[in-house]
DNA sequence: CCCTCAGGTTAACGAGCGCTAACGACCCTG
DNA sequence: CAGGGTCGTTAGCGCTCGTTAACCTGAGGG
C-alpha cells in the first residue's frame, strides 16, 4: 500500500517510528522529562525535523493516548459483539475474553499502558476529555459484563472493582526489572487468575 | 515541643504545610508540571521563600518519596513484629493486617501513593536507589507473609502477585471522581476482599 | 533540464523555570 | 535599645526547551 512491492510486514513509516520511540521515552522519563531533540535522535533525525510529521510535541502524546484508548475500547466491544453473535455463551467466557485481551495490551504495549494512566493530565482540554470518555466507556463495557456474571454486585462496587482490576493488570509494566518475571505465558496466566479471583471475591461475602 | 503552650494537635509547621501542598500539586500535574511559585502560593508565601525550608525543588520530592516509603516499610515490619510477639497467630490475620495498613495509606494519603509510583524517576540517583531499596524491602515483607500462608506459591509468582495487589490497592487514588466511591469503610472493605481474593486465586489452581 | 515537493538541516528566538542576591520586617534576648 | 536570627520579599540571571525561519538536497515528472 505504501511503496511498490512486498510490503507484507508493513515497513514502519517514519511517523510510526516516531510514535513508537516517543511512547518509550515518555514512559521512561515522563512527558516533560523528554525533549524533542531526544525523540528526534531516537529515530535518527534531529530536533525540529519532527515538525514535518507532527504539529507539536503535545500532538504526539495526544495521538498515542487517543490511539490506545480507542484500541482498548474497540477490542472490548468487539469481544462483547462476538459473544452476542454466538448467541451469548456462558458469561464467564466473555469475562475471560475481556481479561485476556487486556492482558495482551498490558504485556505487549507496555509503554502505552504506562502512559495511559500516568500522563493523561498533560493533554490539552479537548484531547483529555476525549480520552477520558473513551476510558469511561471501556470501564462501562466491563461493568456490564461483570454485572451480568455477578448480578448481586452493586453498580458502584462493580465500577470500583473493575478499576481495581485494571490497576492489577497494569501493574507489570511498572516493574523495575521485567526480566525477573516468569515467561510471558506464565505471567499472563497468573494475572488472569488474579483478576478472576478478585472478581469472585467482589461478588462473594459482602 | 515547638512553641510554648497547648500544642496537643500539633499545629502544622510551615515545612509540613509545604510538603503537604507540594504532594498534592505534584500528584495533580506532575513534578515537572508544577513551578516553585505555585507551591509557594499554595502555602501563602511566594516563590523563592521556599528556599528557607528546602535546598531545592528536588529535595521536596525526595523527602516525600523517602518518607512514604519508610512509613510503608515501617508499618509492615511493625505488624509482622506484633504478630511474632503474640507468638504468631493464624497467618491469615497477619496478611489481613498488612492489607488493612496498606489500604489506610492508599485511602488517606492519596497524593503520596500516586507520587510513589509515578514520579520515582525524577529523583537524583542516590535518592532513587534509596526509595527503590525501601520499596523492594516492603515487597519482601509481603512476599514472606504470603508464602507462609500459601507455601505452594513459587517465590517469583508471589512477587508478581504482591506487585499486582499493590496496583489493585493503589487504584483508587487514580480515580477521576473520588466522590463516586462508596463510603470510606465500604471502599476499604471491598478493596480488602479483592486483595484476599487475588491472593487466594494465586495459590489456587496452577 | 528545470521545477516541485517531501523531508531534512542549522540558527535563533522567546518564554518559562529553578535558583541566587540583596534587602527588609519582626521577634526575641541581653 | 542595640543586635542577631528567622522568615519573608522582589529583581534578575542563566539555562533549557518548544517552536519557527530560512535554507538545502535528492528524487520524480513533464
Amino acid at each position: 500500500m505504501s511503496t511498490h512491492a512486498a510490503a507484507r510486514v508493513a515497513a514502519p513509516t517514519r511517523r510510526e517510528q516516531i510514535l513508537r520511540e516517543a511512547a518509550r521515552l515518555f514512559a521512561e522519563r515522563g512527558f516533560h522529562g523528554v525533549g524533542v531533540d531526544e525523540i528526534g535522535a531516537a529515530v535518527g533525525i534531529s530536533g525540529p525535523g519532527l515538525y514535518r510529521h507532527f504539529p507539536g510535541k503535545d500532538a504526539m502524546l495526544a495521538e498515542l493516548l487517543v490511539g490506545i484508548s480507542e484500541r482498548l475500547l474497540e477490542g472490548g466491544r468487539l469481544r462483547v459483539a462476538e459473544d452476542a453473535g454466538r448467541g451469548g455463551g456462558p458469561p464467564e467466557a466473555l469475562l475471560d475474553a475481556l481479561i485476556e485481551g487486556h492482558i495482551d495490551f498490558a504485556l505487549d504495549d507496555r509503554p502505552l499502558i504506562t502512559l495511559h494512566d500516568r500522563e493523561l493530565d498533560r493533554l490539552r482540554d479537548t484531547d483529555r476529555k476525549r480520552v477520558r470518555r473513551l476510558q469511561r466507556e471501556y470501564v462501562e463495557v466491563w461493568v456490564g459484563v461483570v454485572r451480568a456474571l455477578y448480578p448481586s454486585l452493586a453498580e458502584n462496587h462493580a465500577r470500583v472493582t473493575v478499576h481495581a482490576v485494571f490497576g492489577l493488570l497494569n501493574s507489570t509494566p511498572h516493574l523495575a526489572r521485567p526480566e525477573a518475571l516468569p515467561g510471558r505465558a506464565a505471567t499472563a496466566a497468573l494475572l488472569h487468575r488474579l483478576a478472576r479471583g478478585a472478581f469472585a471475591a467482589a461478588a462473594g461475602p459482602s
